[in-house]
DNA sequence: CCCTTATATTTGGTCAGACCAAATTGGTCA
DNA sequence: TGACCAATTTGGTCTGACCAAATATAAGGG
């Protein structure tokens, strides 16, 4: 299922999996180097090599005596996009989580970024938005568009935490969703809102406007998905609707 | 400066260091592995794993035909720590961007929190919160409970993602600041502030108020540790205060 | 003189076998 | 039963070697 270009990382994905779907209790001691080695019919190196990724992913701890295995919730937010790809539809809570801060963190580069932008960098902004504005019926076309603006929000909110979150989030989740071919169905109208509410944000200067605009259609997204993955049975946690 | 145990991890240290003082232009190429064994007077596997762990967090591009170093800026939350604790004092605005991410956090948290916790599990919150309220005057005997109440508010929440982010701006900044010896002298009716607030948030369980208290806790907090890190000089990119 | 094409070299990927120090294990003895 | 000590296991590291792909270099043709 993984692609995996060398030994090392097949061996990292191999055990990194098996960690993640819980076979071995937190604790628990992973088989010795020599072991995985025999197994994996790989040199100690080999192995070795793939340890130390797991542990920079913080899912092993690597010391003298044994490997031992880490509780979850004290691993990396590298962990995330492989624990999505476990199964073949990925869990739908972290799906939704995910979307959730990603909508944040969306909200507070805009935020950011109005403050700071100087007049050439908002007439480029508002270029890009003129140009959305033109091809809110085609999903295809303007997705490139999106990105070159949120690439260039980025940049002018200048924020290095949010935005290595915002890579891992990205790296991680993004090349899942679309490996499964999860592309939810966004209807025009939904695009079109989210430039309009950006186009008066922007001419204001409206940063809070901006993020809200966001914050709000990733709520929408966020419902599309999750219609998407979860189309029969219901009953999970209910799920928290700002007003 | 760096504690490493082994020497991989002493070579990977350096080399990160080296990658994020800049020493090596994006794109450019990192000398050979035998290369690097020679200057570090260690084994090509011991480079190796170093340069694997670096790969992990994002710094390199290890492909046959050389290591390439990446930009920063597609680096890893695990860089965050290191980064921070390049020089003796850390940069100002890394530190404020990560206060206003944990804060951020800290709020979905308790929001969320509020939502799923059941009947016991509110009166054990407020069963710490009746504990803080009695040490609001020394700092040294509330941390813990502290400590205590987040650990308890996050395993309520129960949000992965909220978590492994919160872990690792954790593991890479309260590390650094406490090794630095930052520890921002909070007044005491600052924590007096916040556990009241808390209190009136958890009995009408709303969890908008206690996210709003967090938020304005830690707008408290970024301004005393911005107090301390900058004494001197000023005029640095003006901060949003959310009023 | 420039561009293309072979050739030699470098570089990462992997393997095998060896040694050390620390941790674990198991048995022994009080 | 419990404390103590030896044998084994385990991670950490080194050396030296081989392969395939990528790079750099030299040779050749236009």
């Amino acid at each position: 299922m993984s692609t995996a270009l060398t030994v090392s990382h097949e061996i990292g994905v191999a055990l990194r999996t098996e960690i993640l779907r819980r076979q071995y209790r937190p604790g628990e001691r992973l088989p010795s180097e020599r072991d995985l080695a025999v197994r994996f019919n790989a040199s100690r190196g080999a192995v070795r090599e793939a340890l130390s990724q797991l542990e920079q992913q913080g899912l092993i701890d690597i010391l003298p005596g044994g490997v031992r295995v880490k509780p979850l919730e004290s691993a990396t937010l590298a962990v995330l996009g492989p624990l999505l790809g476990l199964d073949e539809s990925p869990r739908p809570d972290l799906v939704d989580q995910f979307l959730e801060m990603f909508g944040i963190l969306m909200g507070l580069t805009v935020k950011r970024a109005l403050q700071l932008a100087n007049a050439e960098q908002m007439i480029h902004l508002q270029g890009l938005l003129v140009k959305l504005s033109q091809h809110t019926n085609d999903f295809e076309s303007m997705e490139p568009i999106w990105r070159e603006m949120l690439e260039y929000l980025t940049a002018i909110s200048d924020n290095l935490v949010v935005r290595l979150i915002g890579n891992d989030l990205k790296t991680q989740f993004l090349g899942q969703m679309l490996k499964l071919g999860i592309k939810p169905q966004l209807k025009a109208s939904a695009a079109a809102d989210l430039t309009r509410s950006l186009k008066q944000a922007f001419s204001k200067r409206d940063g809070e406007l901006a993020a809200a605009a966001f914050q709000k259609h990733f709520e929408y997204v966020r419902q599309a998905v999750l219609d998407i993955l979860k189309p029969q049975r219901s009953g999970e946690i209910p799920r928290a609707r700002h007003a």
